[in-house]
RNA sequence: GCUCCCAUAGUCUAAUCGGUUAAUGAUAAUGGAUUCUCAUCUCAUAGAUCCGGGUUCAAAUCCCGGUGGGAGUACCA
């Protein structure tokens, strides 16, 4: 943990969580709620949980571009108590606030923000105002007419004499100011779109800043944490703590974090995957939400600390899934029991067996001798039996990091084991019809020899497995799999650690962890 | 364009208010030991203060300039 300032007051610590619900929380958010939740942690303060549920797009933008409007999405709330849960959490349970259910609080803030001629209602299209007026740090018209002329404005907004668009409330923040992004910014706009909540209650929406402005000081929050894009609005609340006479919270903004192209990050962009059936549902890998880590496999402590780890550093970060990845793999690998799994399968008729039974007692788990062995059995006849080793052996020269390994190709001549089983030496290489041919070379174990995973041709099981990018990859695995449970973690040797999904009579199907 | 932020190894983080040869940090890489998994565990090696000025006895740290990257400039959050 970074060491910052929090604490160092007297006042005790209350800080907030302020999801937007459209959609279940991801490995981004996730930084955001972490971070927050640990320094809470840390210096035994209070966390509120308060959903950032106001209306997000109006229904003239849900319904011309459904697929790019933000707005709330009634399965997110259990969604986002869901990915909490899971985190382990400590919010205030007993007092959860819906900014959807406070409204009229912001409603009558920029009532009196009018009254006192510190806001105003602005009629300007926000073409016009953004290209006439912010642009050239000009006032337009709207703002030097009359109190009484706004409160009758703002009145028309109230009651649906102005249509979506017609006109908004703007803090008389200055058309002076050197930033543009920060001059005279819209609070309360009207939305005519049907909120999940509250329904059509009202028409007259606050906008993040502002609402925030407001609650911040309401909420008692001492402390902020939020991500860097959110530096504006930290200009606008500390603009209205001002105006107001209110003590100040504290924001920390924490940098940009950037994760690898193949993989979206984006609750809209899941939501809309999901409804269109490209994406499974929110534990499919692809949304990268807490419950698809979950499915997979992934324990909530290794992305907390993973998160952590990035500390609050301004400075933007390529996230490396790797580090959660190899934390993971320290906090399963003991408790991960083994298996054996061939990805795309090769038959391997191997001859020259002199016995009629072979059994394989491998461990379950070699860091843990305790756990026992498994067995497997192939059987032979007429001096011949058949296995099915993984193509990837034969084909590509890497192991599971994408490193080359130091073996030399298959090629006729080309000895190996059987693992826990006998040594071989391959005869022919016929990838085309998808087999091998090979003979029995001896019992005897050489430790520098190369050891092949494998499974009985006559005694598999089929098994489907889910990687992080979507795609399903096929296999046989033992038989020993079948008899695993759902949600078990194991480890598919020299393949990687897989979470089991679903068991069905003829397939198993695996969640890849990495 | 304007405003703001950031800058230490491949990727990230450390480095008490400027103070000895910049971490025994994480991850990735390389090599070794262990292992019937090139997995895990373990040991070792290699790898960095963006550039240029200034202040100072002393600068990764403070100041200025440059360069590079990012964010904001929404009637989204």
């Amino acid at each position: 943990m970074p060491n910052t300032k929090i604490g160092d007051k007297k006042l005790p610590v209350v800080m907030r969580l302020a999801p937007y619900p459209s959609g279940a929380l991801h490995i981004g958010n996730a930084r955001m709620i972490v971070l927050n939740d640990e320094y809470v942690k840390k210096y035994k303060g209070k966390l509120i949980l308060c959903f950032d549920d106001t209306i997000g797009a109006t229904k003239q933008m849900l319904e011309e571009s459904p697929e790019k409007a933000k707005f709330v999405l009634p399965d997110a709330y259990d969604l986002i108590l869901e990915g909490l849960k899971w985190l382990n959490v400590d919010y205030d349970r007993n007092n959860i606030i819906y900014k959807s259910d406070r409204v009229d609080i912001y409603k009558d803030y920029a009532e009196k923000f009018i009254q006192e001629g510190n806001a105003y209602v602005c009629t300007c299209s926000a073409d016009e105002f953004r290209n006439k007026y912010k642009n050239r740090a000009k006032e337009c018209p709207c703002r030097n007419i009359s109190i009484e002329d706004h409160i009758k404005r703002w009145e028309k907004m109230l009651n649906g004499n102005y249509g979506e668009g017609d006109a908004v409330v703007r803090l008389k923040t200055g058309m002076d100011q050197k930033d543009p992004a920060v001059r005279d910014q819209v609070i309360m706009r009207i939305s005519d779109a049907e909120h999940p909540r509250i329904g059509n209650k009202t028409r007259v929406w606050p906008l993040l800043d502002f609402s925030w402005g407001i609650d911040d000081h309401e909420l008692g929050i001492t402390h902020i944490i939020r991500g860097a894009d959110l530096q504006k609005e930290g200009f606008i609340e500390n603009f209205i703590w001002d105006l107001m006479g209110w003590s100040k919270p504290e924001i920390f903004l924490y940098g940009r974090l950037n994760f690898s192209s193949e993989f979206k990050l984006s609750k809209t962009h899941a939501r809309v995957c999901i409804q269109n059936g490209e994406y499974d549902g929110w534990d499919d890998p692809r949304t990268w939400s807490l419950q698809s880590l979950k499915a997979r496999g992934i324990q909530p402590e290794s992305l907390r600390e993973t998160l952590l780890d990035l500390g609050l550093s301004k400075s933007g970060i390529n996230f490396s899934e790797k580090w959660l990845y190899a934390k993971n793999t320290k906090l399963i690998d003991e408790s991960a029991n083994r298996y054996w799994f061939v990805e795309n399968p090769i038959l391997l008729e191997i001859s020259g067996l002199a016995e009629s039974k072979y059994v394989s007692n491998p461990l379950l788990n070699p860091n843990n001798e305790d756990l026992g062995t498994r067995e497997i059995i192939l059987i032979a006849d007429n001096g011949k039996a058949g296995v099915y080793i993984s193509k990837n052996d034969i084909k590509v020269q890497m192991n599971r990091k994408g490193n080359k390994i130091r073996y030399p190709k298959m090629a006729p001549g080309y000895e190996f084991r059987l693992k826990d089983l006998f040594t071989v030496k391959i005869d022919k290489i016929n990838l085309e019809q998808n087999k091998l041919k090979a003979s029995f070379l001896t019992n005897e174990f050489d430790v520098s020899i190369r050891k092949i995973q494998w499974v009985p041709a006559n005694n598999y099981i089929k098994v489907k497995v889910l990687k992080p990018d979507g795609i399903q990859t096929n296999g046989f695995a033992e038989k020993n799999v079948k008899e695993l449970s759902i949600g078990e973690k194991i480890q598919f040797e020299r393949y990687g650690y897989v979470k089991i999904r679903r068991l069905d009579d003829d397939i198993v199907y695996c969640y890849f962890t990495h």
